[in-house]
DNA sequence: AAGTGGTCTAGACCACCCG
DNA sequence: GGGTGGTCTAGACCACTTT
């Protein structure tokens, strides 16, 4: 690897351009999550850079949550059903516990993408997108009534499929191999609609908290556009800010 | 620095032990908001360590927001009006700008601690509070109507002043020391009541975003309660998930 | 015992900022 | 030119896990 830089402008540091290469080979999918990765001796012979500079491009990704590291063992892929990894995405828990809620889904199709839904996924007008309705529930109770639009020509043959499991972020990385490192949020307060009503089982009229979502995959593309309507009667929106 | 082990058992790593040290030195108020520190060949001279083990913890500081490092200059205290700090504990902002609001304190009065004042900030039922009312305004308008409790023992001489500036945790930094490095925040959705709308100038029943938030010092300790009820018709709390 | 990641050190060179 | 942080290397030892 270290040869002269790419372009002699730029030129990143050597541990980010390790990093940026081992990214790849879990974007590629050469890497899969669960798997024990070489070791750090081994990985700086392949690319011909010091073990501290392996460390340190290591070290970067598991802070991005896409290895873990144990002392003796080894480093592996991260895996999206890993407790630690489950909650990264969903941020409603009650006071007692964090569950991870049941999902089903109440419509699937594949649509022409609208001006509003087409930009945050960074497509162009009229590109297909799959459109999927659903209904959470957390101990039975439905508490999010939510649409979601993924660029269909990233997931071919997602539309169609029979079960749609409660995590969409799994099926992803199994499926696809791509895997959501980062999401951003907006909240609103809003008033239950006369669907909403039906679906959540609560008054019309009853306030929700309105969250639109834009998920974005390891290389910062748009993967996902999400719409919640989530009653937090008994449950919170729980964040740590530092 | 480095002698044996402090207890035996325990036995933290070097660099916590310096990263640890160091953040002593702004608790107590050695190190200011906007100071330059002690270089790393400096800091490892006098703590009688390498320059490696020092990068470790003013890199882990840097990461916590503590420090600013800059190549050629060196490195310095963050200071909490820095629009990298300001925005850190604010996530309320328009689609267009980052603002932050102006505040008008309503009431502040020295009480004695209910339990469920009492309970987050780590207190004993009864200890003195300082409870303060207040609204907060965007662009002109009105958006967040909150009451907050600090403990009244860290904080002597603050109910009677005069007056209180819009950023509270500046404020608490440059007169008591004392540094926000943490919050967590629980969000629900609620309706306005005939206080809400009567301060934030909507109707009743109007929907608004209520939080909680329980913020800490450098040290872990809880410092402030605060529950923020907002209008958000024109305005979204924003967060990352990573 | 062997292999892994975790810590610590020492030294080199680079990029940046300032007087 | 001299000082600072940023990068990169090489080697040592420790703590942990598995064989």
């Amino acid at each position: 690897m270290p040869d002269e830089p790419a372009t002699l402008v730029a030129a990143k540091p050597l541990y980010a351009q390790v990093r940026d290469q081992l990214t790849r080979r879990l974007v590629s999918g050469e890497w899969t999550p669960g798997m024990l990765i070489p070791s750090e001796q081994e990985l700086a012979r392949q690319l011909n850079v010091s073990q501290g500079t392996v460390r340190k491009a290591l070290d970067a990704m598991t802070m991005d949550n896409l290895l873990v590291r144990r002392q003796g063992r080894g480093t592996f892929v991260a895996q999206p059903e890993d407790p630690r990894q489950l909650f990264q995405f969903f941020r409603l828990s009650s006071e007692k516990q964090q569950e991870f809620p049941e999902s089903q889904v109440l419509k699937m199709t594949r649509v022409s993408g609208t001006k509003d839904v087409v930009k945050p996924l960074g497509l162009s007008a009229g590109d297909p997108v799959i459109r999927i309705e659903r209904v959470r529930s957390m101990g039975g109770a439905p508490i999010i009534n939510e649409v979601l639009w993924l660029p269909a020509d990233r997931f071919a043959g997602l539309v169609g499929m029979e079960h749609i499991p409660n995590n969409i972020y799994k099926l992803l990385s199994s499926k696809w191999g791509v895997t959501i490192a980062r999401a951003d949020e907006q909240l609103h307060a809003t008033l239950a609609s006369a669907q909403d009503a039906l679906r959540l089982s609560c008054p019309q009229g009853h306030p929700l908290i309105a969250i639109q979502r834009v998920a974005y995959d390891l290389e910062g593309r748009p993967v996902e556009l999400r719409q919640s309507r989530c009653l937090t009667d008994n449950v919170r929106y729980s964040v740590t800010l530092r």
